[in-house]
DNA sequence: CAGTAACCGAGACGGTACGTCGAGTCTTACA
DNA sequence: TGTAAGACTCGACGTACCGTCTCGGTTACTG
């Protein structure tokens, strides 16, 4: 005989439809305005199972971070020159247009983090800790290269870097070659 | 000549007390959930007076940012020496509890940054451009006494204070006496 | 002596512009939905100008129906036969399509008595004891000519007539010849 | 074949206790001042529950009328007399006060019927339709025993006794004994 | 003929209710 | 037992009126 096993199987297809639905919204209306009866319409899956694996609306859009279905960090393409690696991974952020999806996206991200303390933590161990790692060996890489001076902290270079493109997308101001080219200087000392 | 309009004048004690219940609810519940109810019954106001002056939700906090009734920039006290005067610019915000008032109103306003666009706007009229004037005005000054490198681009120096505070806050995570002395260390060179 | 109070006169242009716009009102939207801030605009008036006469809306109902501006009460003409004259009158206002204006009116009276007993009182004055004098004095003579039953109590009959229009036009049924004729015929007997 | 559509089934006690508190508030405010959010209170319900199912106040207020719950029709009990049995039934509607709950609901009614020609509608079938039965059969009856006249118009008498009751308890005048014995000597000729 | 007091328009005020929408929960029928 | 559908309570939204209250400005009688 069979060992009945009652009891239907979660859908994967639902649980990815979900969070693509949920990354939609974001981009289109925001944070503030997110609406779930939308996401599951959208969807195509009941209310009650975004609820039965998302405790609230901050718990989804956080696991939609955890998925890195939210944000697109985009990866440091790797020269012999950390100023223009760097350089080249400013311009691509400065580059999004103010009204770009992926900007609205981290508005919106920056948005639930600003509202709600769990979703803080999970952006800082997902995406800035991603960020941090890979930007940091880069300029690791560099001291040890004998591209930038010793005794820079890298940390806090790397926060640095973060924060003002953070910024920039917050305020929706432009992130120009020549403020780039500045702030290299600036927080990339040379030897 | 302006002709005054005829009919009842603008009730300024209603007027205040609108921004003095925006604030504090923002304080309280941040922006994303903030309750115009609430606000208008906190107020003692009807709910009609909120919106015949302001549009939107997001208008009513941008009035509260024009006014300086949000945002509470702490001054720079000036002493001879520029990098003692940020460090106790940076360690006065940096000493913000992630569950203080303040701390809370800042992360309201971000999320109205993030979430509006004439927000952002207004905000970067009347906050970012004051601490910016003020910082800038004391770091040239300090150029100009040969306490930093002549060539250090100013302008970047102070955006990048700010973004780091913002992120901090934003992030919830502390600003330690070490990070911020790496961080002068970086953006205010020595010549 | 008495003399007459200082200031300025009632403006008449205002009180009339004042009823005529409700009457206006009335029948285009009914009691239920009058607004007095479209009345005031409509008539080119101050709110508070209705409000300095009229303590409510109600009473303001009332007058225009005192002032007669509000119900048209159509006069009987008359001829030697009594039971063609109240076909006649009957007629008329059986003619009156559900849609038309001057049943809106009637509804909308209808509607105001329902609701204030000040404006019953007021619409029996001034609209039923017209009718009621107008069409008595008619059928009482019709009785003293020998055209009806002596014994016909001609206040009931009266009373049955103005019943069965109200009635039909709150239900906006038509007031057929047939049924007007079975009608005389049953409340105008013959001797 | 009817497939049950998916999902929860309509709340039959909500239905319920909507319908209930719709009749007391129409008794003791009227028509024109009902509250839906009082209603919704009053019922434990939400107020989006009252407008799934009736898209306006009208719509609800008919919705009463259909169910029944809002007008006491008072059934007719039968002797052998007909005249005795219509002055019992119009004797018993006279003696409302025209305090009395039960008139401040049909005068509700009234105003709702005034209002919207849907509750009017709904209102000829569900009430004027029930009465009219009622006293017609008991009509058509006597006029078969010969205790009337056999070419009384039955349909008209009955109206007649139903916009009679509805007029005085509009305009809030008593129903005297000697009226309904007019009344009856007029409308119900003998042989 | 200047004062002055009641009038007027306009429109802002504190409220109440509207009809809609979203959050989060619960209840069906089906798979 | 998971799922789509969808009804449920609750509460906020933004709008419309209510009845009251200033405003500046306009008559028209009075001293």
């Amino acid at each position: 005989m069979d060992s009945p096993r009652p009891g239907r199987v979660r859908s994967e297809a639902a649980r990815l439809a979900i969070l693509a639905a949920t990354r939609d919204e974001l981009a289109q209306v925001g944070y503030d305005k997110l609406s779930l009866d939308r996401i599951a319409a959208a969807a195509g899956v009941g209310k009650a199972t975004i609820y039965r694996w998302y405790p609230s609306k901050s718990a989804l859009v956080a696991e939609g971070v955890l998925e890195g279905h939210l944000f697109p960090v985009t990866p440091t393409p790797r020269t012999d020159d950390v100023r223009a690696d760097i350089r080249g991974w400013l311009g691509a952020l400065g580059d999004l247009a103010p009204t770009s999806e992926a900007a609205a996206l981290i508005r919106a991200t920056a948005a639930a983090t600003a509202e709600d303390e769990t979703v803080a933590a999970r952006y800082d161990e997902q995406v800035t800790a991603l960020v941090r790692g890979a930007l940091g060996e880069r300029v690791r890489d560099a001291v040890a290269e004998g591209q930038i001076r010793p005794d820079a902290p890298v940390d806090v270079v790397v926060d640095v870097l973060i924060s003002i493109v953070l910024f920039r997308v917050l305020t929706r101001q432009e992130l120009g070659a020549g403020f780039i080219d500045d702030l290299i200087g600036l927080v990339l000392p040379h030897p």
